[in-house]
DNA sequence: CATTGACTTAAACGCTTGTTTGAAATTAGC
DNA sequence: GCTAATTTCAAACAAGCGTTTAAGTCAATG
């Protein structure tokens, strides 16, 4: 009676649609980005897919498993872009350290790229912070795996920026992904604060400002005291 | 039967011990922060507490009104601790403009101190980005009015970083709250990228580096396109 | 000492939640 | 075109939610 919502991670295998897994996959993203993962019921987000209360169960399980599923979805997807960008930033480099702005680069446009062209993933910064306290255990331990892939991009700023401590090094790149952050929380602040002037409309204008800011701040001088 | 929930904003005026109300505030910051709003349970909250489940209706009227005033005393008082930095950062510039350094001080240096002295107003910053979605909609009034208070750091920029077009001193303040949330989001994940390096602990070194890398942000080179 | 008021308490309220069910509808394999 | 598996559907489930109630406690007041 009830279908295998755990190996079903492939796509085209069993020749149907695969279509509602994807349509809720959709309209959870936006809604669990808008609101909060336990804000939206499963009637308000069933309902805003076009697909019947029970999908969501049939097809993930649980709606803790929905949001995990969510969650790999777009972490896989973010981070093979990241690293992608990284490896090519550092083949340029000819085995060398690529300059800071280019591991930024690499680190915030995939980001901010998928927050342009659309749905999926767009939000997906804005519900990590939150899935610690809020969501189940083992979206919190996919949390934690994810920070291997950060792992890359610190040893490669690190290598570039030797004069920093390694733990300076740490600090910044999380101020980084702060920065990076912000441009899915409060982005409504932003635009009343400065009476509809700024925007996320020009993806190459925003992605420039992004860069500067980040790698100015990684490249700020280190006033050490402790 | 009721008692006005509204009216009694001041403290020593009913001879009574007005404790409950700062303990289940006390409970709901800590808690709300660490999980979400609608993710926590009025029966955790009160048990959390020590106080019983009526309680919050009966001191706030509801669980929405709680939360507001949890936020108004949150907001009055890091705006207040704000602007008396400002204020005295231009009343020591004597009538000119204090350096960015400056500025960026009186902004980011209440919320850190604030995190760090414990408790109260700790988590502020963490439940600004979830109210908005979730929480009730005179929340998000206010939160609009918040912007007001930041409109003042974004005048007192501007006029340091002269060089610099309206709208990217807006964005460049913008990443800095972004940064200065990153101090209690996600820092979990800081310690754990770290292997426990970083941590939240020694606050003058904390905010040093916050300054810093904030300041370097905000002095970026502008190399603009649109 | 009785009375008033603010506060606390345990129990219950109606309602929404995530989840389950069993039958209907749809699709694939032969 | 039949069979069997898969997917949809409306209805119901128990559990938990925020809230209300009415009786109870306690301190201060007249």
């Amino acid at each position: 009676m009830k279908a295998g919502a755990d190996i079903a991670t492939d796509m085209e295998t069993t020749g149907g649609r695969q279509d509602t897994k994807e349509v809720i996959l959709d309209a959870a993203e936006k809604l669990f980005a808008e609101k909060t993962y336990s804000a939206v019921s499963l009637r308000e987000l069933t309902q805003a897919a076009g697909v019947n209360l029970a999908a969501v169960n049939y097809h993930f399980g649980s709606k803790d498993a929905l949001l995990i599923a969510l969650f790999r979805r777009g972490a896989i997807e973010l981070n093979r872009a990241r690293a992608r960008l990284l490896r090519e930033a550092e083949e340029r480099a000819g085995g060398g350290t690529p300059p800071v702005r280019e591991i930024v680069a690499a680190l915030v446009l995939p980001a901010i790229r998928y927050s342009f062209t659309s749905t999926r993933l767009a939000l997906y910064n804005q519900f990590v912070a939150f899935a610690r306290g809020d969501g189940p255990a083992e979206a919190r331990e996919m949390l934690d795996k994810e920070v291997g892939h950060l792992q890359r991009f610190a040893l490669s700023l690190a290598r570039a920026l030797p004069h920093l401590p390694q733990h300076e090094v740490y600090w910044r790149l999380h101020f980084a992904m702060g920065v990076q952050h912000s441009l899915y929380t409060d982005m409504k602040r932003l635009e009343t604060l400065s009476g509809g002037l700024c925007q996320l409309d020009d993806l190459e204008a925003v992605a420039a400002r992004v860069i500067d800011y980040v790698t100015a701040g990684l490249e700020a001088p280190y006033t050490a005291k402790g």
